[in-house]
DNA sequence: GGTTGTAAGTTAGTGTTGCTTACATATGTA
DNA sequence: TACATATGTAAGCAACACTAACTTACAACC
């Protein structure tokens, strides 16, 4: 949406206001336009309308853009899954259902990064505030799991319970993005299977 | 094991015998060390100790090399998965299980390959073949849970029950690959798991 | 058994792309 | 005006995909 106008608009001065942001926000556009592998520096440059130097003076490497630009869908993802946890009261059957969709929908949006999010394999270990969003993230869903069944979120049932829920959409992310396996389910039937796992949760109180 | 020495010695003639078999196998060794992106012909080249412009004689395009490459894994797969559901008469419950960890155990062997077979965004849609062994999986997959809920392999229950079995198998493979989030889940752990997807699908006989 | 055709490999290159740095330059602020 | 911050210019360099033209080995055929 304001992809190109912002970034031609904010380019009329020599330092526009912030091209670390614009950097990112190219890097996310090229990563869903050309998949995971199809970024460059330089592209995201030309994009950004600044000369392929520019970036070092925000970032150090190459590695740095793309962590940082992981960091911020990891924190677009987590808040969707907080939003959609708080839209239902806790052991409404409709909040499983709800978190897990969130989860779908985003793997949907931006597949791109998605994929890296989850595929990254070089250097993103070292980066503590990465996996302390992943912690918040898993918590969350520890937390619904352990309301859902009338348990605290670190009782062992929640604990697996969440990791299962996971997993699930997790793996139905993934085959509906590149869905020459499965053929594209429609919407209801999704909504049903999250439902049918929800229900499938013991409760424990 | 048998990389090195079979590459070394089926050097010593100008023509060696399968190039490109080689080749493949090389693609493969280097994706696992180096990640799905860490792979050029080049360097395939050099671990078979052939000259960069050999492949060309084998492979039209780089992106035939990487296609047949992932479609030799893909019959590995299909392999491993008949193997599964051959050892476990039809009905029995571990033979379920033991189908999904066959799944999770491939993932496990080869995350390189696994990444690309259901990372990959560039042309292998147009690939019969391929797609021809991934409806086979899943014809397998659909048969093994009519099996065990006592329908036929084209039952609608059976083919949900067989997607949402994927889901979760294909999901677990994942997280296990990049365990920043999932702690690495302890064997038995994983075996329950399974066991209970497949005793949550419920008999309609 | 020599000739010859062909498949398989080699050498040497071309063109492209990308990451990164050293230095110059523009802009805002005190 | 002086300095700090932010960007541009230009270049180095490495890697890679792919091609063209030459060479080697093998095999089939007379």
């Amino acid at each position: 949406m304001n992809d190109v106008k912002s970034l031609v608009k904010a380019k009329k001065n020599y330092h526009h206001g912030d091209l670390r942001g614009q950097l990112l926000e190219a890097v996310r556009e090229l990563v869903e336009r050309k998949g995971p592998d199809g970024f460059s520096i330089a592209e995201a440059c030309r994009l950004a309308g600044v000369s392929t130097a520019a970036p070092y003076k925000h970032f150090t490497d190459r590695q740095d853009i793309l962590r940082s630009a992981v960091l911020l869908a990891m924190e677009r993802l987590y808040e969707a899954m907080k939003e959609a946890a708080k839209a239902h009261p806790p052991g409404d059957p409709a909040r499983v259902a709800a978190l897990g969709q969130s989860y779908v929908d985003f793997a949907r949006s931006e597949p791109g990064m998605f994929r890296i999010m989850f595929g990254m394999t070089e250097g993103q270990e070292d980066c503590p505030k990465l996996t302390e969003v992943g912690e918040c993230c898993k918590l969350l869903v520890e937390q619904v799991a352990g309301d859902h069944m009338g348990v605290p979120a670190d009782h062992p049932a929640a604990v697996a319970w969440a990791y299962a829920l996971w997993c699930f959409v997790h793996g139905h992310s993934f085959l509906q993005m590149d869905d020459k396996l499965a053929q594209k389910a429609p919407p209801e039937q999704e909504a049903r299977m999250l439902q049918m796992v929800g229900e499938a949760m013991p409760n424990l109180s």
